[in-house]
DNA sequence: TTATAATTAAAACGTACGTTTGAATAAATC
DNA sequence: GATTTATTCAAACGTACGTTTTAATTATAA
């Protein structure tokens, strides 16, 4: 029998991918388990369901996310008394950025997924916006601060362009035209530089 | 028995609306039917699958668009040696936005079907994107025109984050916070003129 | 009016899905 | 080693899906 860690993080890291390139809806469990190579009943045994799957593979992907999100944030607050718009979304793109180059094995498949999961229909979008909750808020109202003169109503649209934007350049890694192209930390460093000179004229406006 | 027009188009709204909510997988013929108060057998008669409904779906709306675009670009070309950034994206923008503006009714749900199409797992994804190649490679060569200092990859790139940029307006019009908030001419206008007004000085960096 | 074509209807085909069940096996605990 | 708990297995449950088939009905053409 294999040993259960590697049972619940091979039907995770299947799930991921198929998700990714298929949607939730157009995944099967019996393809997912089929490459995993365990049994049907292992996904309702470690998961529960189908949905809950979902959110496993979320949970794993985006906590670390929001985790460096909100600790590259803090140290700005402590740092700046009013940060630059450049400064805050960096800290915002840059985590989302460099998880996916962890590995280029998973670069194409971690950024497909990012970029599945916040365009699926209901009720599976919220599942990941939850997720990213905190970190939204955060960010949201960092940028009030430093911009007071925009109304609520602005930095909503405007914050919801750059996740829009995020989710496009993840979307698209690793393709040849794409803004991230490979993993190495300069790659990184670049995408969110480009990323954020696109975006931060745009904020100011 | 109902006239055939209006099967056609009775089922047509109904799909591009369920597409819109659930996906093309997580939508069923049987949904779409019902709704549409028409028989199963309907569906494959006048569009012979669940695919060709959706490029039905997606032809209605998609064409009218690129039409246009197409129209102000041509326009643009002949009042301008040198059009500028702000008009070039108007010209692309806007059409996409005016049509969501016909119908109180039909608003957030053509926004939705919209940004679903786009998001959609292959090979529905790419349905949609052949009815919006002669528009997207239209614009592109008039943006490495006007700079010609970009390189196609930044311009692809760049390109692709203000498609990004107008599939999230769609996807959230009619909402509180959005930018499209109603179907008035002027605001069509005031988020044309505020979308534009975000993404052009990133275009220019 | 009759014949032909178009359209709709209902049932069925062939296949598939997420979830549940009960048994078997493996691992952990005493 | 015996017992308990955890995990896996295979089959089945209850339901559903897109597509196909055949007949009936309606519309159009001659």
């Amino acid at each position: 029998m294999t040993p259960t860690t590697d049972t619940k993080e091979q039907i995770i890291s299947v799930a991921e991918r198929l998700f990714a390139e298929r949607g939730f809806a157009g995944t099967t469990l019996r393809s997912v388990v089929s490459e995993a190579g365990v049994n049907l009943a292992a996904v309702h045994y470690h998961f529960g369901s189908k949905e809950e799957l979902f959110r496993a593979v979320v949970v794993r992907l985006a906590r670390p996310i929001v985790e460096r999100e909100l600790t590259l944030l803090e140290e700005l607050r402590q740092e700046h008394e009013v940060p630059s718009i450049e400064a805050i979304l960096t800290a915002l793109l840059k985590p989302n950025l460099e998880i996916l180059a962890q590995d280029k094995e998973t670069l194409v498949i971690r950024a497909q997924f990012m970029g599945r999961c916040r365009t699926e229909p209901e009720p599976i979008q919220s599942i990941a916006a939850k997720e990213f909750a905190a970190s939204t808020e955060a960010f949201l109202d960092m940028l009030q601060r430093v911009l007071p003169e925009q109304s609520r109503s602005q930095l909503y649209w405007k914050f919801d362009l750059v996740i829009a934007a995020l989710i496009r350049v993840q979307a698209e890694a690793g393709q040849p035209f794409a803004l991230l192209r490979g993993i190495e930390p300069a790659d990184v460093e670049t995408a969110t530089e480009q990323l954020v000179k696109f975006l931060a004229p745009g904020m100011r406006s």
